[in-house]
DNA sequence: CCCAAAATCCCTACAAGTGGGTATTGTGGC
DNA sequence: GCCACAATACCCACTTGTAGGGATTTTGGG
């Protein structure tokens, strides 16, 4: 078995460095390059050869979510492993859906990682026991959202909730997109539906936990 | 010079190795444990010597910054280096209130956390590039909470404004808390002119990034 | 060209939060 | 005993958000 070459899509060297660490008496498995960013991934890939991407959910710029919607274009190939503190279901989802082939949270022990590592390049999903019995266990979506469908954001959509998050009013808004305010609300009703949320803390949650803010 | 016997508190190991990775070649720095939360953080100063914490500002469950106030009483020749990716001055402002020497960010290169290991066993104040830059040039606080004075929740306040973040209204938490709503609208104004934020989102990203969801 | 989706705007009605007050009770420290 | 503060509760006035409906224009793809 060759040596999986793997790149850690973190925000923080220091995740690259602790896997580094973990995996210096693995000759099967190494390290070879550390992006901060979705953009700085593809830099990366493009450099060289890799097979796995460990990717954080949560990455500045473009998140997690949708570097792996374009990884599966540009290099159906290179496999990819979630790797997030978060644990909604609803970014499990997301990722999956956009390709990754496992999702490992960043608590996890060196055992585990490893593991997921192997299993997830032998292409069998990988999920961390915590999310696997979420799922198992009377996870239920509601009536408005059926079936789970991931449902993307449009680039609007993610302007307004970000300055959501960032305090302003649906007034103050309005006037830096240059709509009117009912067209803000409009956004919020379909994000609120989309998202599945039943406030404005909902919304704030969600622009965090993706870096959005 | 003796070895700096360090315990990193975070609620990733994997950070805790990351450090370990950069400290490989380092004889006089060593991370002797890793506590993954406050009240671990306690057992791990109470079994064996340390003379270092990298304390993270989000941990589980007693969040950084408690955990600064405690530990200064408690372990008082321990010292505390913040260690987290939260650059609100807000945050910066109550570690160093509470006892910590420096704030260092954790996209901090390998180089830089060395030198702020370093600089805080001198008993020098610490601060990355970005903080000290944002504290010189321009950084005001308002009327509203003059001298940037730290002020502390009380553990009501903090119950309400965990609530808020989890979606729930007025009417909701004045029912979980077996009080009257207009309590728990007191208690929002309170929180505001705190946390100086001007609505719920502002109240939510600080109940996020403190982990109280 | 037509269709679907996105983005825009408006309406009504009601629910909820914001920003000033004031006030009482209990607790703990000095 | 007094003081400070937390927690409780209420008042009024006002702004903002939530929830339902419908509607138009633009855009890109088939």
């Amino acid at each position: 078995m060759p040596t999986v070459r793997i790149i850690v899509a973190d925000a923080q060297e220091l995740v690259a460095d602790g896997l580094r660490y973990r995996l210096t008496d693995r000759p099967d498995m190494q390290v070879v390059a550390h992006a901060c960013s979705g953009k700085e991934l593809f830099d990366r890939l493009g450099e060289g050869e890799a097979d796995l991407v460990l990717m954080d959910v949560s990455l500045p710029g473009m998140d997690g979510i949708d570097a792996a919607r374009i990884l599966r274009k540009k290099h159906p190939q290179v496999k990819v492993l979630a790797h997030s503190a978060l644990t909604d279901i609803e970014y499990v989802n997301s990722m999956l859906i956009e390709g990754a082939v496992g999702y490992v949270l960043k608590n996890a022990s060196k055992a585990e990682l490893i593991e997921a590592i192997q299993q997830v390049m032998l292409g069998e999903r990988y999920l961390s026991e915590p999310l696997q019995s979420t799922i198992d266990s009377g996870y239920k979506f509601t009536e408005k959202r059926p079936e789970g469908a991931y449902i993307g954001l449009t680039e609007r959509e993610r302007e307004v909730i970000r300055l959501i998050a960032l305090e302003k009013t649906n007034e103050e808004i309005a006037d830096a997109l240059h709509v009117s305010p009912e067209t803000i609300k409009t956004h919020r009703k379909n994000l609120m539906t989309k998202l599945n949320v039943r406030s404005t803390a909902g919304l704030v949650r969600y622009a965090v936990d993706r870096c959005w803010i």
